[in-house]
DNA sequence: CAGTATCCGAGTGGATACTG
DNA sequence: CAGTATCCACTCGGATACTG
């Protein structure tokens, strides 16, 4: 039914661009975007690679819905092979090699820091307890 | 009741750097990151600023939501003044600090390419409505 | 293979009322 | 002021079944 791409968040009274920034900082949208910053895929391949990636896998659906609208904002160029069985083929555009490598870019980050991130947060727990425990008294 | 901070997608067997890159994305993440880059905000001044941003405003939930997730990251400083009435001020710590440039600078590129993007779109939805007109004969 | 269509449960996030 | 607690609408996203 042509899915009129009211979909998501809808845009209501909120700036543009921070659409697009929610589309490529979306749970499957980033992970998309980094994996296709190696090479391009074909539909199920994507998934795969994805899946692979740590977490459970993406839905058919999901993965769909994250391509779709990473299209149609110009940062994913789709090429459908008219043949039998039908290949798909997904690519960045330059658009979105630029996008994508910012967010890969933050996600190293991520994942360079994530020790001291876990150190803040047994601090964190730590005090937590502490407080809840001597308030119940 | 402590929210035991088993509220956030729950990690299952996400790899932890998911989780951290999901909490500085989220919607509300964002916006908290880079304002605070800006200077150090009060509770309801934060909350207003955002506001002020486009789109409508933060619910006091999510403000708080989010901030205590990035709190526990360690990626924002809380300082809770002992007086009455209260006062309490959120600055971010130089992981976040860090962090908070990489998104800025993500949110500044979406800004940016605004133009590009819409192009995209009108080209896509011009394509998508031809298709599906002639479809439907 | 590469989707589309439909249903549905869980969780997000907003509104409201209340507390220290 | 700076939250917490509760309720609830709505959306996201998964499972499933079907199509070209």
């Amino acid at each position: 039914m042509a899915v009129s791409h009211k979909q998501q968040v809808d845009a209501e009274a909120m700036c543009p661009h921070r659409l697009v920034l929610e589309h490529l900082t979306s749970r499957w949208g980033v992970l998309v975007l980094i994996e296709l910053l190696e090479r391009s895929y074909r539909f199920s391949e994507l998934r795969r690679a994805i899946s692979g990636l740590g977490g459970r896998g993406v839905s058919e659906k999901m993965l769909t819905q994250t391509l779709q609208t990473l299209e149609r904002d110009g940062l994913v160029h789709r090429d459908a092979k008219p043949v039998i069985p039908p290949r798909v083929d997904y690519s960045l555009t330059g658009l979105g090699r630029e996008a994508a490598e910012q967010v890969r870019s933050l996600a190293r980050w991520t994942h360079d820091r994530m020790g001291e991130v876990e150190r803040a947060r047994q601090a964190y727990d730590a005090n937590r307890q502490a407080y809840d425990a001597n308030r119940q008294t």
